[in-house]
DNA sequence: GATGATTTGTACGTATGTATA
DNA sequence: ATATACATACGTACAAATCAT
């Protein structure tokens, strides 16, 4: 009973349903309907959508709804390289100063996700790329990167879901994180770097392959 | 008359005021109090706070005041950090792809600068210097790392303000400068990135050893 | 373009949890 | 340890502004 109940877990639970699709980017937030949904005052739900806003999810204009932020495709982009730019940088710092315990299991869910790989487990493969990910962010050592990571991942990840269902990125993810890895644990910091930005361009562009293979352009639906 | 009035001028005020030193690192902020002394009710001052919370100027506790965010020394290196990392990446980007125009406006600002060294006019240098880390996130062309730079540079302001009275820096910063914008000019992205990196560390480093030198251990006072 | 309905913005009251005597 | 004081958390009410007809 630590948590400050209704705003801290209304926050969440908000993000969690506009990442989720619930509220697609665009669409109104009625404060008295979430009030209603949530069966909450507004206040708590004000101040929850004031959170939110603050982390670029969704949009307060003075006197009307609060919407949820549309991304452009330009925009995206510059989340994409961002992203890249701030995880590249966790690699380099990582691969600086990173405990060797760190650094061994860092190895050790890398081969763990190889495994996955090979016996087709898209689940258990999801999840260590997250540990991975994460592990590499908290690796730089620098609480205040590690949530700018943190918060731009979550920021794409309806975008980089799609991806895993791509033929054939599974495998080339793992050889990409094959060389992050490696770099880290081997200390190269430039190595490190270079893999890291690499790895996540690809990602980036695998989205963009998948959005103009597919004729989605919101990557989430309400099936989700 | 666009803004959200009340919130949104309360959360500029407080955080001016907070980083101005009126509300010292860990003073309690009483919403009655705050409420009283910027003429507004608790709503919009508990609004503001959120917001303010989600920026880490802040601290929320469940059912306790807010308190001014503490900066342990550890958590102040990290900052420094970060900030260096973020600008050394802009500056990398900006080597990259900052169009004609940009790179000449940031020569000259950067040559106006020295000659506001040379004449020993501290503001128009501290102006300059302003403007010239700001010319160099927009040359980034990416909004996203933008945003964060100046989060980050707003968060450490109090504890950069310091170091333009020390003996000897603005003609070290010149310098640092040069390299710099020579790598963004001639666009040389590495140079830029390790330029920038070396630059912010100059300038933590002058930090320390500000706080080494005089027993201020926190950065602000009053009479600012 | 004006008017009514709906929704946001702010104020305030009550309850609950925290700190203190 | 129990009780008291006090500040926050949430709910509700009213005013002002937007939008829809």
């Amino acid at each position: 009973m630590a948590t400050e109940t209704t705003v801290e877990k209304l926050a969440n639970d908000l993000a969690e349903a506009i990442l989720a699709g619930v509220f697609p980017p665009g669409s109104k937030l009625d404060e008295n309907q979430l009030a209603q949904r949530y069966e909450v005052s507004r206040t708590p739900v004000r101040e929850a959508l004031r959170q939110l806003a603050t982390t670029g999810l969704i949009e307060f204009r003075p006197r009307r709804s609060a919407i949820v932020s549309t991304v452009t495709p330009a925009q995206l982009e510059e989340l994409f390289i961002a992203m890249g730019e701030i995880e590249a940088t966790c690699a380099r710092l990582a691969a600086i100063s990173m405990a060797p315990t760190e650094r061994r299991r860092l190895q050790m869910v890398h081969e763990r996700m190889g495994q996955a790989e090979l016996q087709n487990d898209p689940s258990a493969f999801a999840e260590d790329n997250h540990l991975l990910h994460a592990m590499i962010y908290s690796g730089a050592h620098n609480a205040v990167l590690k949530d700018m990571a943190i918060s731009l991942r979550r920021r794409l990840s309806p975008f980089r879901r799609a991806q895993f269902h791509l033929e054939g990125r599974p495998p080339r993810s793992f050889r990409e994180h094959d060389a992050v890895v490696s770099a880290i644990t081997r200390g190269d910091a430039a190595a490190a770097h270079a893999a890291m930005l690499h790895h996540v361009m690809l990602i980036e562009q695998s989205y963009e392959d998948l959005c103009a293979t597919q004729t989605l352009r919101l990557p989430v639906n309400e099936t989700n």
